[in-house]
DNA sequence: AAAAAACATGCACTCAGTGTAATATAATAA
DNA sequence: TTATTATATTACACTGAGTGCATGTTTTTT
């Protein structure tokens, strides 16, 4: 981290992470897969936090709003000031960001597992699958706002604020 | 994309596909920033393609039906052929995946601002950005859906029917 | 035809990532 | 404790992506 904060993601070597950290460069690939890694593995598996999030979930009045509790839920475990600090050390680097965006493809996917358990009907498939999406892409969008804004506002309101602007939004009053 | 084929992305080096481009290794990188390149250019500019049908589209009766039929336009001019080839190649490289992901976030970004100019109130922003996202995410889970089948139904009829999930899904009959 | 701009290439270099084999360290059985 | 056996660490050598720079080769422009 401080070699990152120093040097830029691209500017500290391989070398250089791995003998401050006390261990070979070889040793290094041993534990990381990558350079990119480093970062990602910080990200933490939100994914799988989530999917375990709703299974856990008690009934719902909608698949809509178990979810979005869900997700409320495990954000508040995670402290705001570490979601700004890895963001800004991710910006450093293209192949991190994408790698981070491929990340979001795999929660949607564990995501989407645990709510087909609770909706296991076929002809809802699809539209579990874009319940899965948005409830994904709200917390992407929130994050980003919440790192736009450098944690103004607590993460909590900032994902709540999204979850309501799906239903701002798609919620027509039909007669 | 022969190599490609034949050795697999990671398979065929740079070195074999220039010499069989006849160029030098140095002229590919003169005209690709990188490997990952190749596959991610035949994408093509998407989001441009899809901002620029919103900005033409006729006044709508929601945003969400303009941007809906917005993307119906753009999708029905992309060979569903060309979508089934890409999709097999850009599968052998974990990295192109990761890029091809970013890629949907500019899309996100191209097709908001572009949204934005018809309902600039700033406090529609926060919906917006949800249209945006809900949009592409809906082309990206058709174009999944599409490509998992192996092109079995149409891509118009695929995309008709993710927009229509989130209608089904969002859309409770209020009082 | 001469000058300038754009394109192509060769070369040398850095660095990420991998396979392999040797060596050290820790864990376990005797 | 000692011998044995995993397991962790490392050195070494190699491939291949990507870059900077200098030089050569076309096109354009004047």
């Amino acid at each position: 981290m401080r070699l990152f904060i120093e040097k830029g993601f691209d500017g500290a070597t391989v070398e250089e992470i791995a003998t401050a950290a006390g261990i070979s460069r070889r040793t290094f690939f041993h534990y990381f897969e990558s350079k990119d890694d480093i970062l990602l593995s910080l990200q933490g598996d939100v994914g799988k936090l989530f999917a375990a999030e709703v299974r856990r979930a008690p009934p719902a009045t909608s698949p809509f709003a178990l979810v979005r509790d869900a997700a409320l839920r495990v954000c508040a475990s995670i402290p705001g000031d570490d979601m700004l600090a890895i963001d800004r050390l991710m910006r450093g680097s293209a192949s991190v960001q994408a790698r981070k965006q491929a990340s979001y493809r795999q929660q949607e996917e564990a995501l989407f597992s645990a709510i087909r358990e609770r909706w296991p009907e076929p002809e809802r498939e699809t539209r579990l699958r874009v319940l899965a999406m948005v409830a994904v892409g709200a917390t992407r969008l929130a994050s980003e706002t919440f790192n736009q804004e450098g944690g103004a506002r607590p993460f909590d309101e900032v994902l709540r604020g999204a979850f309501d602007a799906v239903t701002a939004e798609f919620t027509t009053t039909a007669p």
